[in-house]
DNA sequence: CTGTTAGCGCATTCAG
DNA sequence: CTGAATGCGCTAACAG
């Protein structure tokens, strides 16, 4: 073997590395490498002739050995619980577009709602020890928390908040809004406008429905009745909507209201009643949730409760960029609010 | 400095590596990683032994050393358009899913339709070395072609075939349908039924789309009429349906049935025709295309093509396995057929 | 079937 | 502000 420790020669791959960067730029490679990365410690005149030598010679880094070398990767993972609401898909692309800006790669886990599936896929993607994590929610088991807490890795926690004094672990980040609020404002509204057997309809029975729920109760007061609480655990979609709307008018005749808890399920529902002869809003109300997209096309155009998932996505992503800097985040649980969309189903 | 050369320390970082496994083991660190990789060439005991040991040490392997150490990382790259789409939301889930239970995990990216877009996604995600590749289509830039081909990584395209002898890359893998064949089929249906006056309406205008019509003008043949194509590149939607709809009554008052490239044009039409209180099928037919949710809900319920997307996803998925595996794959483009799904809107 | 040697390409020390 | 040395954790290539 030549003695050649230092002058190692390179291999016959035709890959071009930062070594062969630095040479072309006449610098050592760990300067060519702080060039690369925007540290500001180096001279102007050299980040131009790296940044030469680069375009020049076509080089693009090895993630993979830079992820070695400093313990943390350029992807950060994003958990949601389903790809075929479109609530989440919007907060999903979002926030990929936002982060992909800012020069980080998403890993999309779908938890499908099951805490365990949402801890296994969580267990699976630390293992690229990822720069930020992005989750949906609180409702989460203790290892997966566990998981997170460990990693040490900035996670911001998607469409709820848990701010104000109760918090014990002053560490948690946020975006979101109050479902609880939101389901609050929608049941108000619609008691404002006369209505006074007003039903719950809600699938799936996720921790974000059940805030939804507590709302509505809140909003009635005296005036709730458990019996007009209609809850389903199947997975919401425009039959089941259809469904709940005959289970209503069948086991609550007098209901003159349904907040359904779901844009499908409401535009499920206005289908059947067009379908069964049941007048909206005449006979009874229907207001949904989330604003989904066609309930403006709806017959009557559907009322519903319009969720700021895209800004979520995006200020959940800046967030997370913001402390994966390292930068100081001024507020750790921001609410965007929501919006009572009031069309002519109610 | 210590002439420890060979026994290097283990440094103060708490994580457990493959030299750990393989001193509690008894074996070298290159026998555990053989074992753990599942290579035959080791002994059922040595297996167990480093079985056992990973078990009790927690070892979990990195990526990213994996990935500097081979050249190839545990990710596979899948580019769709869009994914306000529910056919590449169906697509996705199915080919995710098999991916991870094969142990890769999923890049995705998200082209928007546009070729540029798309290719700057491969620059980026090919950094990563991927295992492999899933594309939509075949229509990119020479740019991307050249990327993927000269990347030497397995890639599967999805949703479109291009099978037969005028193949000129013998080495393209696919698994979809025909799109013609299913423009065809459904159009002919409608002359079956006799409709005679058939409109297409579409939006996007993606190659798929175009293939589509193509089958519908075969199927039409001399009855094939220019002024009864209705086609906007805009994104497909409830409300281009139902201006679509309105388009062709107006500009085409003898039309007596409407093709619509995509299911949410068509529902949007048939809400539409509710609305302005136009028969279907009576005075005009509405038929749609991929079978998307909500169609079997609509007044009337929608007659549409059913698209196998989730079988391809999960159909691209293992034949792409296969080939990151260097298996043989028996087929090298699959069709996975359609199928009429005849409701009352014609 | 198992082990030895030698990096993969980069960033983190620490010097200067 | 720049550089030298060192090793991140793992696997390819060869020996045996």
């Amino acid at each position: 073997m030549t003695p050649l420790t230092a002058t190692k020669r390179r291999r016959a791959t035709g890959r071009v590395t930062l070594h062969d960067v630095a040479q072309a730029a006449g610098v050592s490679p760990i300067t060519a490498s702080r060039a690369l990365r925007g540290e500001r410690s180096v001279a102007t005149e050299l980040v131009e002739r790296v940044t030469a030598a680069v375009a020049q010679l076509g080089y693009v880094p090895d993630p993979a050995a830079r992820a070695l070398a400093s313990a943390r990767s350029n992807q950060v993972v994003v958990l949601i619980p389903l790809l075929s609401n479109g609530l989440f898909v919007d907060l999903l692309d979002a926030a990929q577009r936002t982060l992909l800006a800012a020069g980080y790669q998403s890993l999309i886990g779908v938890t499908h709602y099951h805490p365990e599936e949402e801890e296994a896929l969580l267990r699976t993607y630390l293992m690229n020890r990822p720069a930020g994590l992005i989750v949906t929610g609180f409702d989460r088991t203790d290892a997966a928390r566990a998981l997170i807490e460990g990693s040490g890795i900035p996670c911001v926690h998607v469409m709820e908040n848990r701010a104000g004094p109760a918090l014990p672990s002053s560490a948690l980040h946020s975006v979101g809004f109050s479902q609880q609020a939101a389901g609050h404002a929608m049941t108000a509204e619609l008691m404002r406008r006369g209505y006074r057997r007003i039903a719950f309809a809600a699938a799936q029975l996720d921790p974000r429905t059940l805030q939804r729920v507590e709302g509505y109760r809140a909003a009635l007061g005296d005036a709730h009745d458990p019996a007009l609480e209609f809850m389903d655990a199947a997975p919401s979609s425009f039959a089941l909507g259809a469904a709940l709307l005959d289970r209503v008018l069948a086991q609550a005749p007098d209901a003159d209201a349904i907040f359904f808890n779901n844009d499908d399920l409401a535009q499920g529902a206005l289908l059947q009643a067009l379908r069964i002869g049941v007048q909206v809003p005449g006979r009874v109300a229907v207001v949904g949730f989330n604003d989904l997209t066609g309930g403006d096309q709806m017959l009557p155009p559907l009322s519903t409760v319009r969720t700021p998932r895209g800004d979520i996505g995006l200020h959940a992503a800046r967030m997370l960029v913001a402390l994966m800097h390292g930068e100081a985040v001024p507020e750790r649980c921001v609410d965007l609010g929501f919006e009572l969309v009031l069309r002519e189903s109610c």
